[in-house]
DNA sequence: CGATATTTGATATGGTCCATAACAATTATC
DNA sequence: GATAATTGTTATGGACCATATCAAATATCG
């Protein structure tokens, strides 16, 4: 699988490699066959994943968030209330790797750790009135230039169907 | 998205968390919603990648094959002849980050460099025979341990579906 | 009650992967 | 033949992921 991030900004495509060489017109200097790699769901899915991330950060220029952070975003509008582990351990973030991610979304005023009264260890985690705002303007984005984009490429109906394969992949495999 | 490899090794998966809170009998004490996540392609893509990159690996341990690994000995039986480079960026692997993925599998025995006759700057990557047996091992693996897996889960069309769905993303998005 | 274990957020640290700059050797270009 | 470009490589830094450990707070249980 493999696919890095900025194989393209090298001015070639993947799959578009070979660029360069001894054109003295001999017909070996050719595209490479992708073969069987073509049909590894791994490869396939790696490839995707990291053209819609990509995509969704150029969408998302305007606000500065990143995919992780606009997750962290909806879960905790989803679920106010909730404490660090909770909201972390619900999205995969180990917790110690989720201290870094709540500092910066703090510190940006985003969003707030409380202590709660009940249990004094925990911080429980709520939007800011800018980090509710901020959320609206995404998902506003998301939905007019990121998911559009998407539904202009597949059609409504095939998306949905993706998505819910994949969702089955996830919970399932 | 945001989704990390071992939230499951932590003995909860994603979306099973809030297990430990005070029990008092309250309501409140549930999973947490995911809501609008679900939908998001990214996060749902990118959490399918996860587990399958899991699975392949689980099915590759007696290789020890990465995903990435695979991928180089496919393309590089497929496209007998080729130097690094090609090979590196049909993948979209940035050159310098192939050298010690090459010094991997070539202290394995599985591939080799060879100077290439014609311009003595490039490395001609070819399989040893070891490593044609071993990708003849690990493709078998890949098809009665992987896809299998996969055609149970999805069936054989939407299987086809989804890969076709994924490279038009990963080719025109 | 009080000793012990557990949980929570946090720090420190190491690994892997990704990306850029720079270099020597070789080849292309003009 | 001087200059530019290409190839493989090294060095380096960043982002992300994972583990161990800690203090504070809480839960558990004798």
């Amino acid at each position: 699988m493999t696919v890095s991030k900025t194989a393209e900004k090298s001015s070639e495509k993947p799959a578009d490699a070979a660029k360069g060489r001894k054109d003295a017109g001999d017909v070996q200097t050719e595209a490479l066959q992708l073969g069987e790699l073509s049909e590894q769901l791994g490869y396939v899915l790696k490839r995707a994943q990291l053209k819609v991330f990509e995509n969704f950060l150029r969408c998302m220029a305007s606000l500065q968030l990143t995919p992780a952070q606009f997750s962290v975003l909806l879960l905790v509008e989803k679920n106010p209330g909730r404490n660090q582990t909770e909201i972390a351990s619900t999205l995969g973030i180990l917790r110690p790797n989720f201290v870094a991610m709540l500092d910066n979304l703090e510190s940006r005023d985003l969003c707030a750790r409380i202590r709660s009264t009940n249990d004094r260890r925990s911080h429980i985690l709520v939007l800011t009135d800018k980090g509710r705002a901020v959320l609206a303007r995404a998902k506003k984005l998301v939905a007019t230039k990121h998911e559009a984009r998407l539904n202009d490429l597949l059609g409504q109906a095939n998306r949905e169907a993706l998505i819910g394969m994949l969702s089955k992949i996830a919970n399932e495999f």
